[in-house]
DNA sequence: TTCCGTGCAAATCTTTTGCACGGTC
DNA sequence: GACCGTGCAAAAGATTTGCACGGAA
């Protein structure tokens, strides 16, 4: 069974000329069951322990790939590694909460923040694709 | 003749228990005189050509010790290599434009995304101690 | 049969670290 | 004189690329 999103991006993919391959279809099933950003060698990790093992080089090409297509969204955290999520529907749209301390990161969303940022996209010399927005600090469990 | 901000630097390290040294004066004042986010590469290139030329190495310890006195502030564009710009007064606080076909990297600034993210700092359960906005798209330049 | 998707290994690029020297305090 | 700041070279870590094979179309 596979969910809309899986499905969604096989139609992408099939569309833009791919074939299907199996190390593809196990970060499709991967990343949807996802909440919140992967790096890409945790991918590695969790395909290697979960359904098939995938080479880092695929893991990387792959998840390129879907970006490119708007299936998943990179996130820069500021850790020296990018991080991959699927790009889920209008209400799954949400940004990020870094922890400088011990490297956690959660989700966060807001209508206020979303429509101030569609309204500078309308004003600036820059035909506005997409945004990221990351808030660095310190999270609870670190301040106790 | 140095700026206000040379000089707060200045302090700041100092009575942070650094001595002075030619290297970072040098990258000092280069920051100084930059608008907006460089990478270490290109802090390197203009020194060389410019005021005094400084090792790599030294470009990045010096620039990590700055930011982590926050007298610098880095950028992630998402280039695959970090930005720095120098740490302002709240007047100067801004975000950054990239142009995915070329690279070029603007600033910008909003009083309603600043409101907005103030906001949500006080909501969520992390204390916020900065926040990093990147828009991406096409320039007006690739676009025609 | 053709050509893409993938694994493996090597390469590349950014950033960090070890060490020695010279300058600051 | 003690110790930090810096350059140089090597190392480390993340990501990309070259190449060959096996599977999808």
């Amino acid at each position: 069974m596979s969910s809309d999103w899986i499905e969604s991006a096989e139609v992408a993919l099939s569309e833009t000329g791919h074939r299907r391959g199996g190390a593809r279809r196990a970060l499709l099933e991967l990343l949807d069951t996802q909440r919140c950003a992967l790096t890409a060698v945790e991918v590695e990790d969790a395909l290697r322990g979960r359904e098939r093992r995938v080479s880092r080089a695929s893991v990387y090409r792959i998840l390129e790939e879907l970006a490119r297509l708007g299936l998943v969204q990179r996130v820069e955290t500021g850790q020296a590694m990018v991080r991959y999520e699927r790009a889920g529907a209008h209400d799954e749209h949400h940004h990020h909460l870094v922890c400088d301390a011990c490297g956690v990161v959660m989700p966060f969303s807001d209508d206020a923040l979303e429509r101030a940022i569609s309204s500078i996209s309308s004003r600036v010399p820059l035909t506005v694709s997409e945004h990221e927005i990351v808030l660095r600090g310190e999270c609870r469990d670190c301040a106790a």
